[in-house]
DNA sequence: GTGGTCTAGACCACT
DNA sequence: GTGGTCTAGACCACG
């Protein structure tokens, strides 16, 4: 915190990774609809800023991942097929498979308490009922344990992958776990770093991924579970 | 928020407000005390920005009046004297004396959820005992009644004499009013808010102004506080 | 005044600072009129400074509001609307309001002095009948009014708010009072000082910025004059 | 292979990705060095193309953690420290463990085949004994295993972590491993998938990446190998 | 292409 | 030696 750490560098982020910022966002939260066209002259008017900077921030996402690139016909945001969606857990279970070793091996104090209180934001966040808020707590939850891995490169691949996850769930939201069961599964992931149980926290973050892709495609995923779960 | 509403303008800041930003916060926190120099090459080092904007930062704070320029000596931060306290607190009883008219005679519903999350967390703050936090939520809670009224101006003096506040504060700590008072003469501010008692509003503030005045300064100032309260 | 042989220290103050004043005049007289941009390089030219301290005096006049700056666009002289107007008088009433009560209660006799030749002055212009002349006047007499306060605070707020006043002037010549009138209201507010009637004098401030207010929107703030009149 | 006749649709990429194909290129050879600033005046007139797409370009680069930027500075190519390198090999590790898997449970039948291939390039290479065709007979074979992983996003993670360990290696050629030992670990590789060995196979892979780590750095990152390999 | 913004480096004045 | 001042040059954004 600045606010009682005295004087610290201030903090100066590109146009286009500030316009790269509100994209992620509005693509995040489905103000940006899978399909989506991104007229520039409209956005640049709504941002606020002109072409250029909006251009190189919408190169940004297209190397994420996030846009779709036609040539001569313009950008748009990237559609989801159902092999998407196992893909991207999949690849978010490989990064935060990782990074629960890492931590695991790492400086396990500053996890817990970083992912306590996430915990507790998830939590609130049940009561309420919000659902986006629910999705922002457990969005930050595993933002926060990947950064807990220490590893730039893996927290870099995450922030994309978490992105897509809520673009997933924006468009199904009857897949979305009740609050209680996700409150319920994220607890036991902390009670394991707790505990330095890693067997257990490994088999637990593979359910969380694997589990999701069951319920929002029964045919295949499961093929695909049953296999991975057989390694351990 | 951005979060739910979609596009919004990206914030883009100038890099001298931003630094000044940053300055006004060290001085208000004593990280920069009354009569430090700042040395140029040694700030623009720490804040990471060379000394241009820096020297705009800077000037900007010497018309604030937060910072002394002696010519060819450098920066310093502005000295406090019993004078000044006194000046300050009653330029601050002047600005949001004004702010509580405007605020009785305007949106006093907005004001009324404001105030209440502001107090909410002044209470939060006193529970922990935390003497920074809890001057951050008083702070707080006059910078959210000043920017109720509206007026951008009262706004703008009201932030240089929050952070001279501050100033004193920090220098002065034993005049510091206990958690309980603090929490309970704002409470009594918002009461009379919500019963729409614009005489006791005014009242109220006025002590509250003044009584800090006493407290830091029992000679002379006595005289102000009776003359001041015998006008309503 | 130094003219009669006595030395005194040179008033060396800073570069920015007296390219500042230059700007806030040329603000003032509508030289730099509001919605004109600031070309540094044409400005920096004409006042024989380079950019360098140019731009720091053009940040010190960001921070008083008289600028608005547009990043990567520059700097542009602070356009008021019907809003900022209101707003403008209104601060000056808590300004001046504060500024009455200190002259009643402190050196009431400098006061009358330094008042008395200011009116004098305003009584000149009137007969010239030159308004620029009578405007000068009418804001000296003001400043002189905060002035006697003692209150530095109260001083620096009025120096800006003053200037405002003048841009609304400059740009409405025709709400601008009669030459008989300004210097009556003026006379009213000296007599009601050296009667000590304070009581009296608060009334008079109050009408003397609110009926300007009244004079420039008729819609609306009426309202805001009926319920502020009603305080007392 | 398009050579036999059959009409494909021109591969029309956009001009950035282009561009920052070249670039990804460069900076994987070093021909730009780490720590390098490019100027865009001179790389656009290098690159024959125009200031807008080539800063399209850098965007992605930026995104992709290969470029830095530093406002009003410029771009420059990423140093890479002790600490990066041991990062890449972990999240390449995390990458193709996963690919492994996904391999091992899907057709291993191409993967085979593809990967023979590759493993005699490799063996070509060695025999010529020309470094730099090692290293891209090394690149492409690991390329192959992710890309016949059939997850895209794996495959995009992976690209940029071989460029980055392209970039290791062309700073620290002294650790790069000798052609036999090179060419014997990609067979041992190969030999485990051919024999349907998934358990193996992750032991290799591990080893493969985390030997490197070792190689490059004697202290501390053995204890990371240790605890790692305790996994299985 | 123009102009705003920042950085870097040099010179001068004062302590 | 340090701060005050100015110039040169590059990047950045807008039209």
């Amino acid at each position: 915190m600045n606010s009682h750490g005295g004087l610290e560098p201030v903090p100066r982020r590109s146009t286009a990774a500030l316009i790269a910022d509100q994209l992620r966002s509005a693509i995040m939260y489905g103000h940006l609809a899978p399909g989506d066209q991104l007229g520039e002259t409209d956005l640049a008017a709504q941002l606020g800023v002109s072409r250029g900077p909006l251009r190189e921030a919408m190169q940004r996402l297209v190397q994420e991942g996030l846009l779709r690139s036609e040539r001569h016909r313009g950008l748009f945001v990237r559609e989801l097929e159902a092999e998407d969606v196992r893909d991207i857990y999949v690849a978010r279970l490989a990064v935060e498979r990782a990074s629960c070793e890492l931590v695991m091996r790492g400086n396990r104090g500053e996890a817990l308490a970083r992912l306590t209180a996430s915990l507790e934001e998830l939590v609130q966040a049940a009561e309420t009922g919000d659902r986006t808020a629910m999705s922002d707590a457990d969005q930050a939850f595993h933002q926060t344990l990947v950064s807990c891995s220490g590893n730039r490169r893996l927290e870099r691949m995450a922030q994309t992958l978490l992105v897509e996850t809520r673009m997933c769930l924006t468009v199904m939201q009857d897949v979305y776990p009740e609050a209680a069961e996700l409150v319920d599964e994220h607890r036991k992931l902390l009670d394991a770093i707790t505990e330095g149980d890693e067997k257990q926290l490994l088999n637990l973050i593979e359910s969380h991924m694997l589990d999701t892709v069951d319920r929002i495609n029964t045919t295949g995923p499961a093929a695909i579970r049953r296999s991975t779960s057989a390694q351990n």
